[in-house]
RNA sequence: CGGGAUGUAGCGUAGCCCGGUUAUCGCGCCUGGUUUGGGACCAGGAGGUCGCAAGUUCGAAUCUUGCCAUCCCGACCA
C-alpha cells in the first residue's frame, strides 16, 4: 500500500476514489460498474442495516423477500414507473448456455433457450410486489400492509462511482399499502423522518428534509420526500427518498379492498429506500487527508489498542493490561481490537487506523504502564492525551459519545455555513461557481424554469424544505411571483 | 453512449515513439536476525498470461485491429 493519499483539496474526486479503495471499504470488480464490498465496508453496512432494521420494526414494519426478476409484462404495468426506469434495465433473455461448437472450451448462449417472456432484473420492486399484494389484500382488515425488504437492485448506469452510483447496489425498500390517502401520506412522512433520524444520529450527517419538484420525483410517485445532505466539496447528495405513490400502483395492478361499508376501493401506497450510497455520503461528509472518519455509533471498530513493546520482557506485561482493557470495553458493548500483530511497527499502525477512521486509538507502552496511564488519540480532532488507567473504560465510552457529537456538529456547521440566499440569477451563478453548497432562491414553480436553470448552471432543485417559511418574492430566473424559496445545488 | 487518457508482479513504475539477450526500479511479500513512543534496518529469497483476443513479422511489452476495465469531460441518472 502506498503511503500517500491524494489531498482532498487537490482533487476531491481522486481523493474519494483512492480513499474507498485504500481504506479497504470496497474495490472495483471484474464486472463493469459493479463493486466488491470488502469486509471492512460490509461491517459498516451491517451496522447501518441493523440499526435501520431496528427502526423499521419499531415503526411496525416486517421484512419479506421478493424475486430478483420481474416479468416484462408486470414491469410495464405501471407506465410512468416503467418508462422512468426502462433505459437502465438489465434484461434476461435466455436461460441456458451451451458448448460453442466452433470454439473448444468456450460457451455460447443457446439460441433454443430463449425465454418466452423476458425477465427484467429489478431496478426497484414496486411491480413484482404490487402484483403480489393483489393476492394478499381483500379487506380493510388486511391493511395497512407494512413490508420492507433488504435486497440488491440493478440500474445500468453509464457512469459509475464506488458507493455513489454502482450498477448493482444493496438497499432496503419499504412497500406499504393503506386504506386511506391520509394514512399513506402519514407513512411517507414518518419514514422520511426515520431516515433523517438515522442519518443524523447514527451517521452524524445533517440532512434537510424536503419534497422533490415534479421533475425530480420518483417515476410513478405523486410526491417524493427526501433527505438531502451536503458533501465537503459543496455538492449535494440525495441520501434517501420516501414516496407517496397515490393509487397509481393499485390501479396498475388492480389491488382493491372492501371498506367497512363493503365498498370496493383502490389501496393507497408508499415506497421508501436508502442504499449503500449512504456509505458514500458518510465518507464525503467526514473524511480528511488522513483518511476516513467513522462516526462511533456505526464504526466497525470503535477503539483500537496498539502496544508499544520495548524488549521481550515488556510483551507479556502489556498484553495482560491490554487484554484486561479490551474485556472491560467489550463488556460495555464497545467494538474493540487489540492489534499486537508483529508485522507492523506502531507508527505504521497509527497511520493505518487513521486511514480506516477508527474513532479512538489507545497506545500502550511500558513508559505508560509504569505511570498507570495510556495515550488516547481521537481520530476526529487528532488530539492525543495521556489518561489514567483508573476509570479508563468509562472515559473511553464517554469519549466515543463526544466524538459522535463533535463530528455531527462539525458537519452541521459546515452545512449551515453553506446554505446561501440568492436574490438574482447572477448572484446564484456566482455563488454556485465560487462557493457551491445549497442556494436558497425563489422559483416560479414551473418545470420550464427549473430545466433552464439546470441547463445554465448544472444546479437542480434538491428539495422544497418541509418546514419552509412562506415568503413572497420573485423567481430568480423568470421574475414571476413566488411564495417560498427552494434549495438548489449541484449534486451527485 | 460521444470526446480524451490509461492498463507492465499485491501497489506505484521504467522500457513502447525507433520490434531483437534473462522486462527496470521502489514499496509490499517470504526466511533469518536486530528492532518497536508516527509509515524500521541488515542479509538472503520468491513472485510476470507486459489488460484480453486476433493479426503483421524470422521475432511483439513495443506495430495494427477488435474487445474488456478504470479515470477525466459531456450526455444520462429518484
Amino acid at each position: 500500500m502506498s503511503k500517500e493519499l491524494t489531498k482532498r483539496a487537490d482533487n476531491y474526486s481522486e481523493w474519494y476514489n483512492e480513499l474507498v479503495v485504500k481504506s479497504q471499504l470496497a474495490d472495483h470488480s471484474a464486472v463493469r460498474g459493479c463493486m466488491v464490498i470488502k469486509p471492512y465496508g460490509y461491517a459498516l453496512w451491517e451496522n447501518m442495516r441493523d440499526q435501520l432494521d431496528k427502526m423499521f420494526k419499531e415503526t411496525g414494519h416486517v421484512n419479506a423477500y421478493f424475486p430478483l426478476f420481474v416479468p416484462k409484462s408486470l414491469f410495464e404495468a405501471e407506465e410512468t414507473n416503467a418508462e422512468g426506469f426502462a433505459k437502465e434495465c438489465a434484461v434476461v433473455t435466455h436461460y441456458r448456455l451451451k458448448a460453442d461448437p466452433n470454439n473448444k472450451g468456450k460457451l455460447i448462449v443457446d439460441p433454443e433457450a430463449k425465454l418466452e417472456e423476458e425477465l427484467v432484473v429489478r431496478p426497484t420492486s414496486e411491480a413484482i410486489i404490487w402484483n403480489t399484494y393483489k393476492g394478499w389484500i381483500q379487506s380493510y382488515r388486511d391493511l395497512p400492509l407494512l413490508i420492507n425488504q433488504w435486497a440488491n437492485v440493478v440500474r445500468w448506469e453509464m457512469r459509475t462511482r464506488l458507493f455513489l452510483r454502482t450498477a448493482e447496489f444493496l438497499w432496503q425498500e419499504g412497500h406499504t399499502a393503506h386504506a386511506t390517502k391520509e394514512e399513506a401520506i402519514e407513512e411517507t412522512i414518518k419514514m422520511v423522518n426515520v431516515y433523517a433520524d438515522f442519518v443524523e444520529e447514527y451517521m452524524a450527517v445533517p440532512v434537510i428534509k424536503g419534497v422533490k419538484s415534479a421533475s425530480e420525483r420518483f417515476a410513478g410517485a405523486e410526491d417524493t420526500y427526501c433527505i438531502e445532505a451536503l458533501m465537503q466539496d459543496g455538492k449535494a447528495l440525495q441520501a434517501g427518498t420516501s414516496h407517496f405513490l397515490g393509487q397509481n400502483f393499485a390501479k396498475a395492478f388492480d389491488v382493491k379492498f372492501s371498506d367497512k361499508n363493503n365498498k370496493l376501493e383502490y389501496v393507497w401506497a408508499t415506497s421508501w429506500g436508502v442504499s449503500t450510497r449512504l456509505i458514500g455520503a458518510l465518507i464525503m461528509a467526514h473524511s480528511d487527508d488522513q483518511g476516513l472518519v467513522m462516526p462511533p455509533k456505526i464504526a466497525p471498530l470503535q477503539v483500537v489498542i496498539v502496544p508499544i513493546y520495548k524488549g521481550e520482557e515488556s510483551k507479556p506485561v502489556i498484553d495482560e493490561k491490554a487484554h484486561g482493557m479490551m474485556n472491560a470495553l467489550k463488556a460495555l458493548g464497545i467494538r474493540v481490537k487489540y492489534d499486537d500483530s508483529d508485522n507492523a511497527r506502531p507508527g505504521w499502525k497509527f497511520a493505518e487506523y487513521e486511514l480506516k477512521g477508527v474513532p479512538i486509538r489507545v497506545a500502550m507502552g511500558m513508559r505508560d504502564l509504569e505511570n498507570n496511564v495510556v495515550e488516547v488519540a481521537r481520530r476526529d480532532t487528532k488530539e492525543k492525551q495521556t489518561i489514567s488507567l483508573d476509570g479508563i473504560t468509562d472515559y473511553l465510552k464517554n469519549l466515543l459519545d463526544e466524538i459522535q457529537q463533535n463530528i455531527y456538529n462539525r458537519a452541521l456547521t459546515f452545512r449551515n455555513e453553506n446554505i446561501r440566499e440568492a436574490n438574482s440569477f447572477d448572484e446564484m451563478v456566482k455563488l454556485l461557481d465560487e462557493k457551491g453548497g445549497f442556494i436558497s432562491a425563489h422559483w416560479d414553480g414551473t418545470a420550464e424554469t427549473e430545466e433552464k436553470i439546470k441547463e445554465q448552471t448544472k444546479a437542480t432543485i434538491r428539495c422544497i424544505p418541509l418546514d419552509n417559511k412562506q415568503e413572497e418574492g420573485i423567481c430568480v430566473f423568470s421574475g414571476k411571483s413566488s411564495r417560498e424559496r427552494v434549495l438548489f445545488a449541484r449534486a451527485y
